[in-house]
Parts: C-alpha cells; structure tokens; sequence
DNA sequence: TTATTCTATGTAACCGGTTTCACTATTCGC
DNA sequence: GCGAATAGTGAAACCGGTTACATAGAATAA
C-alpha cells in the first residue's frame, strides 16, 4: 500500500498542502475548523510526513550520524545508550555506522551520511588529526571522542592519565615500593597515556619507587604471562597496575595460583571496571561511557543550535576501591 | 562552507546534471571525456551527493531502522554489532531508536524512521501482537525479533524453550530428580517460554522428578533469596536451574556461603552466557545475539529485493557445560 | 545518397515536503 | 462608514537529486 503523501491529505481535507503543512507543524495561523479537517484527513489516510523530503526542504534532518569503531562488550552499549538517551531527549535520531578498521570504510560511511545527518560524532581511536581532518565536511558540525587534537573541533575522551595517576597515588598511599606496570599494546592512544599518567604520578608522589613496565595486549593471557616472568626473573614487587581489567583478573589469577596473597603480598589493580571487575573485587578505574557518549551528544545539540563553541571535555573515571587493594575488614 | 550540488558540479564541467548523475552512478551510456571532466570537477569541488535528495527522488534509502528496547550489557552490543555486519556487507546502512518501555515512543520512533528506511527491524518484547501490528505500516517490510506471532511478518527468536529443553535434559541425564526452577519476570516472555520448555522436557525425560517453580526478577539477589527460601523449607534440591545466569550466580553464591558445595550437592544452571558464567565456571545457554541480528537483517534486505516471504526462525543456544555442573576431573 | 539506427547529451518533470508571497475577507480604530 | 491592520488561505518556487523523453550528430544499412 502506498504511503498517503501530504497532497492526498490536502485532496481529502479540501484544503491546499500549504494548510496541511503549517497544521502539522502547530503554525498558529491555522483556522481552528481547518484544523480539523486536516487532523481528521491525517487520521483517515493515516498520513505520516516523509522524513526524508522533510530533511531536504528545511535542510535539518534531526539526525545525529554516529561513527564508532568496532568496540567490545559493554562499552559499545553503554556509548550507544547514553547517546541515544541524550538524543532522543531533545529530538534527535541516531544513523549508525561502525567502522571496521581502516580509513577508507570511515570516508565511505561518512559519504553516506551527508544529507542524511545535522552533525557527527565520530570516534577514531588509531586516526591521525589530519587524516581525520580531512575525513569530516566542513559544512557539518562534529564532535570527536577520545582523540588527542580535534582541530578546532570539540573533543571528548576519557582522561586516562588522570585516571592511571588515581590509581599510582592509590598505590603511593598504601606505601607499596616495587611496582610492576603491565601495558596495552603500544599503538593504542589509551594504552599510552594510561603508563604515562601512572609513570609520571608515581615519580612524583613516590620517588623512591620502583617501576617495572612490561608489554601486554589487553588479553587476559597477557596478565597471567607477566606474572610468570616476573616470577621467574626473581623480582619481588609487591603492586600490579594493569592497564586493563581483563590483564588485571588474569594477573591476579595467576598470583593465586602461584600461592601468593593479593591483597596480602601483591595489590592488583585495573581500568574500566567491568562487571567481572566488581565480581571479583579487583580494584579499578570506572569509565562512563555512557556519561561520553551523552555529553557528545549534548555539545553537539549545543553547536546545532548555533550556541557553543570548542570544548575540549577529559572524563575522569572514578577510582572503585575493591578487596584487591585493601584487606577486609 | 556549502555543501557543494549536482548543480554546481554541472556547471563546473559544462555538462548538464543528467550527465553528472549518469556519471556518479556508473551508467554506461557517458562518454569517456566527458566522464573524466565530471569526475574532475566532482574532485575539484569535493562534492557528495546529498542522500536525502536521492532517498527521495528515488524511493529508497539503502537504510534499514532497527528499533529496540533497552537491552542491557552486551546482548545489545552483540545485537546491533551483529546487524551492521551483515547490513554493511550488503551496502545498508543501520538507523538507530531505542524504545524505552510504552509503546507510544515505539510508534513515534517508526513515523520518524518514514522516507529514510527501506525496512524495519523492530524488537518489542512485551507488546501483543495486534499492538505491534497497528504500529507497523503497512508500506514498508518489517521483520520481527523476538515475538511470538509476527502476523505476517517474519520473526526471528531466540528459542528460549528448546534451550531450557537442554538443561533439563542436562539435570536429566545427571540423574537429578529434585530440582528448583527460579522464573524471570512473569511478564516477560522469555521467562515464560524458558519455564515452560524446562518443565515440559523434564516431564518426558523424568516424570518422576519433583520440580519447584520459584519467581524471580532476573537479578543476582532472587537468586539468593530463592536458595535462603529454600534452604528455610527444609526442601533439599540437588538441581537449580535460573532462568539467567545473575540469578543462577547469586544462588551458587548462597549455596557456597551456605556450605554446600556445587556442583556435588546442588547443581546450578544459568541461560544467557554473560562474560562471567565463563569466568565462574557457570553451566549455561549460550545466546547468539548477533546471529539473530545478522539473520535479522539478511531476511529483511532479501524482502526488499523481492525474494523471500515470511519466515520463522528460532535460533536454538548451545548448551555450555562448565564446572557448575560437571565434576573437575 | 538517403533512410535508419545508435550514442551522447540536455531539458524538464518529478519525488514530498516547507515557505514566501499575493490575495481575500475580516476586524479594528476613529 | 472608511482606510488600515490582521487572519486565513492557496499558488508556486524551492530543496537536490533521478530519469523519461527529445534531440542532435555519427555510424550504419540500403
């Protein structure tokens, strides 16, 4: 059956479209007994506005076009939710698009949205500014999440530095000495900044400290395989800060095994706070992801609607303190 | 800056629009020359078509809306990751609403998505049947996820008692004769459907075993509560099975706290496979969240190049057999 | 050579809305 | 009771694409 168009509408009411568009969109110039009929004609053909020559008169789509990379787990949702929540409170829709690796996908889907989209927000974990740059129109607004420059965009990220710096001053605080880092893999922006904040705070808080720092992939594997070596090599460090929860949980893990105490003769700590996380009482950095993807959403409304310029928004994640760093009571 | 029209790339390569469209398109009938001078000027003024004005003028959006309800922790994520693989693939892209609860959002949703999908996809958990058919329009194809009755339409489900089925022929075989049920919500279908697959395959297996239907709300503490309860009544199970897996943690939890061991006195169950069945060692159904959304979408787009009618999948969980309910070696 | 096909291109209508502008019929001020 | 302001309405242009149709010129057939 084909969708009743507004010319129908008007036919069926006797009125012109013009009648019919300004009922519709609660102009105030509208005779209340046109009104009627208009609404009652709405009703009979059950008439819904085209969206999409909608966008295309009045050049504003009500559609935020999302680009996210492909994230795992909860992340992803919880993202997705607090943009959606924020959006669809004032009005707007969201045209997804997840970006599998590589730049030339992220061109492609960003094509596809002009027309369809008021602004972006478009998350690039390994882009380049200038790559990225180059990715986004310049006629539409975006906003960028966790990206190091946005160049003159506003830019959302989660504050790792601040958050590893949480945990170091946890650990300087609980007087722990001989510290062993295990890292993400080197080419992600997280990973790095997440040893540079715990390195540098620690430094700074701890001088005297020692700090180990060894390679890991966010495996849980990798936990467990930096707590072998460090055994084998003979060195006794009495603190773990993983720079995720999934390495951390295997560290702690093989710890376990290996009849060593956590938290009595090694503190372990991670980042996220996954469900497992709280499960398991590992002590972590919380994440909002969902309080990220709404404020992205809120500042781009903002910029939408011509308030609102450059923001450059770090997240600080919040310290959870579990039975991995602290003894029970 | 303006975004750059078909207009304006006709007039940069002295041509008219026909022939630029002609060319954007990859019609055969343009000449070579004239071809390169279009895609020079297309270059020169970085232009990209607007796809609300094709949408329009061509009836067809290549957009597939995909309204949801507010799935918690990865079941979402694994949905919609699931859907934009197979959506990608086939060049769709993904429109996304979330509905939270009354089915009057529901329908504001569906009339914002007209003129911009092709096709829906929508998950509706607890709306009836006739409901969700009045919320349709009848101009576009829909395909249904998790429903019972689709009028029509194709609906795609998770088997949720052919899943149940398995546990309880699971208990079955472990020869297991006294066992505790803990329902999800009342209200919810899947708790419904994976009450009444348990009961019934337990019947075929073993009539003679004695089952006990407990309510629960899908959190971790009715699990607990239900084991506490149980444990008050003197009723000494050797088999629980929850209707998802935070229950059947929390009640592994109870027992354990409560000196019985699991799984040599009590075996436990749970159906979903979060990330920390595997971490605890939980015996459970595995969900394929992002088959149903691939299969979703491949039905759908197959609708929509006219091959393919209504169809009825129930896509049956595998059955995980983990230390909850299996000795160690 | 002339009639006929074919290729390449342009003109203009159309998709379904919104909105400017012109116009008529009221209502208001005096 | 007359001119001015106002309320209500419709015709038509426009948004940016696609495409049916017309047409001119070149290639082919007779």
């Amino acid at each position: 059956m084909r969708q009743a168009t507004i010319r129908d509408v008007a036919r069926e009411a006797n009125v012109s479209v013009a009648s019919v568009s300004r009922t519709i969109n609660g102009h105030s110039n509208v005779n209340p007994a046109t009104r009627e009929r208009v609404l009652a004609a709405v009703r009979a053909l059950g008439y819904v506005p085209n969206a999409a020559a909608r966008s295309l008169s009045m050049a504003l789509s009500h559609t935020i076009g999302v680009v996210v990379p492909d994230l795992h787990g909860e992340f992803f949702s919880e993202l997705i939710r607090g943009m959606d929540t924020a959006a669809s409170a004032t009005g707007y829709h969201l045209l997804l698009s997840t970006m599998h690796a590589d730049l030339e996908e992220a061109r492609h889907a960003i094509a596809a949205m002009n027309g369809r989209v008021d602004g972006l927000i478009v998350m690039a974990t390994q882009a380049q500014p200038e790559e990225l740059d180059a990715l986004l129109p310049a006629s539409i607004p975006a906003v960028l999440l966790n990206c190091a420059d946005g160049g003159g965009r506003p830019v959302f990220t989660i504050d790792d530095r601040a958050g590893a710096a949480a945990i170091a001053a946890h650990f300087a605080a609980l007087g722990k000495r001989n510290i062993l880092h295990i890292m993400g893999p080197e080419s992600n922006n997280d990973a790095r900044d997440r040893r540079k904040g715990f390195e540098e705070e620690l430094k700074r808080l701890a001088p005297s400290a020692k700090l180990t720092v060894v390679p890991g992939n966010y495996q849980e594997e990798a936990g467990r395989a930096a707590v072998r070596d460090m055994l084998n090599s003979g060195n006794k460090v009495d603190a773990i800060f993983a720079a995720n929860d999934m390495m951390a949980l295997g560290a702690m893990q093989e710890l376990r095994t290996n009849a060593l105490d956590v938290p009595g003769d090694v503190v372990v700590a991670g980042f996220d706070d996954i469900p497992l996380a709280g499960f398991l009482g590992l002590t972590t950095m919380r994440v909002h992801m969902d309080q990220l993807g709404a404020q992205a959403v809120e500042c781009l409304t903002r910029l939408l609607e011509g308030k609102g310029g450059e923001e450059r928004v770090r997240l600080v994640p919040d310290l959870v303190i579990r039975a991995s760093t602290e003894k029970p009571q």
